[in-house]
RNA sequence: GCCGCCAUAGUUCAAUGGAUAGAACAAGGGACUCCUAAGCCCUAGAUGUAGGUUCGAUUCCUACUGGUGGCACCA
């Protein structure tokens, strides 16, 4: 509809002698503005010459004749909008679409083959609230991918070798740990290597020795013991993903993209990308007005920014993609700009087509996290009481943790994905208002009341004005488009919300069963049903069949 | 010091350059003998400061103030 609109609008200006003019048609704010109000006039009326509302009328006439049927008002209001109200007809097709398991899918990206890189926490670290958000912002994402068509594969990188797993095996062995065996126990022991790593010279020395022995494999017993905690984390992680509802097609260890890392920024060297300084590899980023960065240190181990490198070649080679996508917290967009900028120097096609999306961090408001302080707040405990908040309204287990899941989720997805979230966790997780759970609610009515009714629903006698409700259902595959075309999952947030608290309105003004026009209020709760599920599915929120 | 991001109601967040800046929580008031009250209805309350561009600026530009992140061997 929107895409006759805007021909209809472009022939209308091409016939008052104004063509190609940049112009909207949008979803105005206020529903008595009608369906789609078009800004034409404004933007016409300076290249014209005329007064916009003149311009504005004649635009109006156009479009009646040009829409016909399918519209039942069109006016100028304001400044020299046109206002355009659909057709009874047209609301209930939309309606009609909206039970169906196709509902809002597109296809603009049905030829493309997506990789989405997201979590990406760290063996021998515990995974604590930060990776969570980037679980649920990357899960939506993938999803909304998804429903635009393309195949898309999830991907998980993470690292299992670095100073940070020598810091927790150090710390395992002081304390006399032969056979570690919970997640929480090697996060202890990774606190205890990285304070002792700072106060003591002695304990630096060791760690560091400890590093380049995993590097190089060569000793089987430590070896053994890496994999161990290794294998324990990764477990614990994967608990984690399948209480969250996420299933990774590809796991990218840096233990398996180091070497590859090394190699290219050797090769990179002799192509003169990379220089040697102070006895390290680097980056000249200042050239481009970046950062210089090292990417092998003087020990000769890499770093991030190297195994960055490795990580493209690897992920190319197991999945070809046309697009890639990373999603990690903000505080490492330039090392994003400095690893991309240098892949570009060498492998153009495959640095165009990757991007950083980052994410903000969840602040809490009783100050900074650390795990080497052991102040971090784990993926795990925060689950645990949000669910155990839900127990306590909940009418059993699997209700609760569904409940609590959707809180969790929708703290992190009703804002734009950029941004800080302050949480407090007094009032952040909410149970009620802008939560998930409102959502839930909205949707387990419609539900019941489905079950409950007798009658079939109907698209047949239909009141002459539509609904509310009627209107903002029909707008759900726009608003699925956007978010995809943004990657930003808070439209279709808050979308729901507004669906929500319009049904939730609906439902208490009107009597569905045994009232008046039952087999179309009974039709309009089919269509809010299907829409609640669907968008709830792209925010990767579970949709429970009562509460 | 240099570079980036941010600043909207008491609080936490929205608003492709457009119409009366939307929600929620907190505050105050109300309805319900009816399909689930995690709900519904009503009231009050906001664009950091100073300029600029534009028919029109929360949105774009500049400066300032405040916050936050990054800046060579962590990831």
């Amino acid at each position: 509809m929107e895409t006759r609109i805007k021909d209809a609008v472009r022939n209308a200006l091409l016939a008052l002698g104004a063509p190609e003019l940049p112009f909207a048609v949008e979803r105005p704010g206020d529903h008595a503005h009608g369906d789609y109000a078009v800004n034409a006039a404004l933007v016409a009326a300076k290249v014209l010459g005329k007064n916009p509302k003149e311009v504005a009328d004649a635009l109006a006439t156009e479009l009646t004749k040009a829409l016909g049927d399918s519209v039942t008002r069109v006016s100028v209001a304001g400044p020299g909008f046109i206002n355009i109200t659909l057709a009874r007809s047209v609301i209930t097709d939309a309606l009609e679409e909206a039970h169906t398991e196709e509902w809002g899918k597109g296809v603009v990206n049905a030829e493309k083959r997506v990789m989405v890189e997201f979590t990406d926490p760290n063996p021998f670290k515990e995974m604590h609230i930060g990776h969570l958000m980037s679980n649920v912002i990357g899960e939506s994402v993938a999803r909304l991918i998804e429903y635009s068509g393309a195949t898309v594969a999830r991907a998980n990188y993470f690292g299992d070798v670095g100073p940070h797993v020598a810091k927790a095996i150090w710390g395992l062995k002081h304390a006399g740990v032969t056979d570690p065996d919970s997640a929480a126990e090697i996060g202890k022991a990774y606190a205890h290597g990285s304070r002792s790593y700072e106060e003591s010279e002695k304990a630096k020395e060791e760690i560091d020795a400890l590093n380049i022995a995993l590097y190089k494999g060569e000793d089987r017993e430590l070896m053994e013991f890496w994999r161990k905690g290794r294998a324990v984390s990764l477990d614990a992680f994967e608990e984690v993903y399948k209480t969250l509802g996420t299933k990774f097609d590809y796991y990218f260890p840096e233990s398996e993209v180091a070497d590859d890392g090394v190699r290219l920024v050797q090769e990179g060297v002799e192509k003169g990308v990379f220089e040697e300084s102070q006895g390290a590899i680097i980056f000249n980023g200042e050239k481009r007005g970046l950062h210089t960065l090292v990417f092998i240190t003087s020990k000769g181990t890499p770093t991030y920014e190297a195994k960055e490198l490795g990580l493209a070649f690897a992920k190319e080679a197991r999945w070809p993609s046309d697009v890639s996508l990373i999603l990690t917290a903000a505080e490492q967009v330039g090392h994003f700009h400095v690893a991309l900028a240098a892949l570009k120097e060498f492998a153009h096609a495959l640095a165009e087509k990757t991007a950083h999306i980052p994410h903000g961090f969840l602040r809490l408001t009783t100050g900074k996290m650390s795990s080497r302080e052991g102040t971090i707040v784990t993926a795990t405990s925060l689950i645990n009481d949000m669910v155990a908040k839900a127990q306590e309204r909940a009418q059993d287990v699997l209700v609760a943790e569904q409940v609590g899941i959707a809180a969790i989720k929708y703290m992190v997805l009703r804002q734009a994905p950029g941004g800080d979230i302050i949480f407090n966790p007094e009032q952040s997780l909410s149970l009620e208002g802008d939560s998930g759970p409102y959502l839930q609610y909205a949707l387990v009515r419609a539900t019941s009341v489905l079950a409950s009714a007798e009658k079939e629903g109907s698209r047949e006698d239909a009141p002459a004005e539509p609904y509310l409700i009627e209107r903002l259902i029909s707008r759900f595959p726009e608003v699925a488009a956007r978010a995809e075309r943004e990657r930003s999952p808070h439209h279709v947030a808050q979308y729901l919300t507004t669906l929500a608290g319009e049904w939730n309105s609906f439902y208490a003004q009107n009597r569905i069963i045994g009232g008046e026009y039952e087999p179309y209020k009974l039709f309009v709760a089919r269509a809010f049903q299907n829409t609640m599920k669907k968008g709830l599915w792209l925010l990767g929120i579970p949709t429970p069949e009562k509460m």
